[in-house]
DNA sequence: GCGTCCATAGTGGGATACCAATATGGACTC
DNA sequence: GAGTCCATATTGGTATCCCACTATGGACGC
């Protein structure tokens, strides 16, 4: 069994479901305890980490990277052109198969599901269609913006209706991909991540304080 | 004086300048004893070189990543989205100055300037381009791609018509920025974008016996 | 009390030691 | 001579060690 890789999946995990709250400190000596390693793989792990924003470093020290309310908007500056790029070749490689499958994912995915699922369909959703661009920088891309939105995504407040207007914000981009309408798709798509942008930043900002009391970092802007 | 960002910085410089073959097996203990560092610094500078793709493992080797054709396509494909967004951006957020820094930067490089300096100004101006988006993930994206064209760039053939070309279509993006026109900013960009992607690829493929006779392993597609 | 200063504990960066896995090369067999 | 097999060198992965630096906190002087 993989040492590293085996810290760094753990160790992203805690960050991800914010059992290692944004801001905290993360000393290399404590993570080795942790993880019953020694020092060695678990710096490799916080440098791959680094890479993918989760882990800064401040000064000399290592922290669990803060929730960014600016960096929320940048993503999502990001990402519009990125996603309705993917959705434009993926109108023209994607076959009905691909298309299926997709949708088979959406499926799998029921209004008695448990929150957890509603996530994690959601993340793959979004990488998995960018996965039918046939473009490796694109899906990579797209990866590391669900991996930087995962705990704001998680952390917005739960509710019934806006999970289900996620939910049909992605049935309509993919039935508008099936019947190879783009420009409907792109629509959709630009609406869906404008509305996910706000939603989130709408939540986070209201439940600052909370936030804070659990004393996780928040950079306003 | 930091040894790992020494190292980090003086293997990249070996890599982009061709130093290091494009596919060429690298050991730690070979790094070790040529930077006289330990082991413990190259492999952080590996692993960060992995994540900027300049480096990939090889089963359990580190080697100097190939040239792929492919991911000259791949990385057109993927720019232009980016950079035709950070135009747009940039029309709305850059002010008169920066537009001048930049045109400063391309005055800087005159016709009995030598190829680095070319080479170094073409990188720079995409950047900084894309640094007036003021978005920090498009200013990432940007640096990745250009990291990763450098050496197709290094390598092409190099003609003063080419030269004179990539750089009256440098002028003609910037101008319309600075006019605010940035409908035809783009339709310049893309089409420079699609004009470099052309003569690397070109290039390459014409010169692709002579790569392989210098030991450059060469992806065609 | 309030600063100031210094001993100390803890940190990350680097160097080194050890290990399992693998690649290598030469001897041996047929 | 060609193929096979095994001793050995070398590799990357991991565990420790050592060091310079720094943050901390308590004693001391005012």
């Amino acid at each position: 069994m993989p040492q590293m890789q085996d810290i760094q999946a753990k160790l992203r995990d805690m960050i991800l479901s914010l059992d290692l709250g944004p801001g905290e400190r993360l000393s290399e000596r404590w993570l080795e305890a942790k993880f019953k390693g020694s020092r060695t793989p678990v710096r490799a792990a916080l440098i791959r980490l680094e890479a993918e924003g989760l882990v800064q470093r401040d000064g000399r020290n290592w922290t669990v990277a803060p929730i960014d309310l600016g960096e929320i908007e940048a993503l999502a500056e990001f990402r519009e052109p990125l996603e309705t790029t993917a959705i434009r070749l993926a109108c023209q490689r994607a076959d009905a198969a691909d298309i299926d499958a997709l949708e088979a994912l959406l499926d799998s995915c029921g209004p008695g599901a448990p929150r957890e699922e509603w996530h994690r369909v959601g993340t793959e959703f979004h990488v998995a269609l960018a996965r039918l661009s046939g473009n490796p920088f694109i899906v990579k891309a797209m990866q590391d913006i669900m991996t930087r939105l995962a705990r704001p995504r998680w952390l917005e407040v739960w509710t019934e209706p806006t999970r289900d207007q996620a939910w049909v914000e992605h049935r309509r981009m993919l039935d508008m991909i099936r019947r190879n309408r783009p420009d409907e798709a792109v629509r959709e798509a630009v609406e869906h991540i404008r509305d996910t942008r706000d939603r989130l930043l709408r939540s986070l900002r209201e439940d600052k304080r909370g936030l804070k009391a659990r004393g996780f970092a928040v950079i306003s802007r």
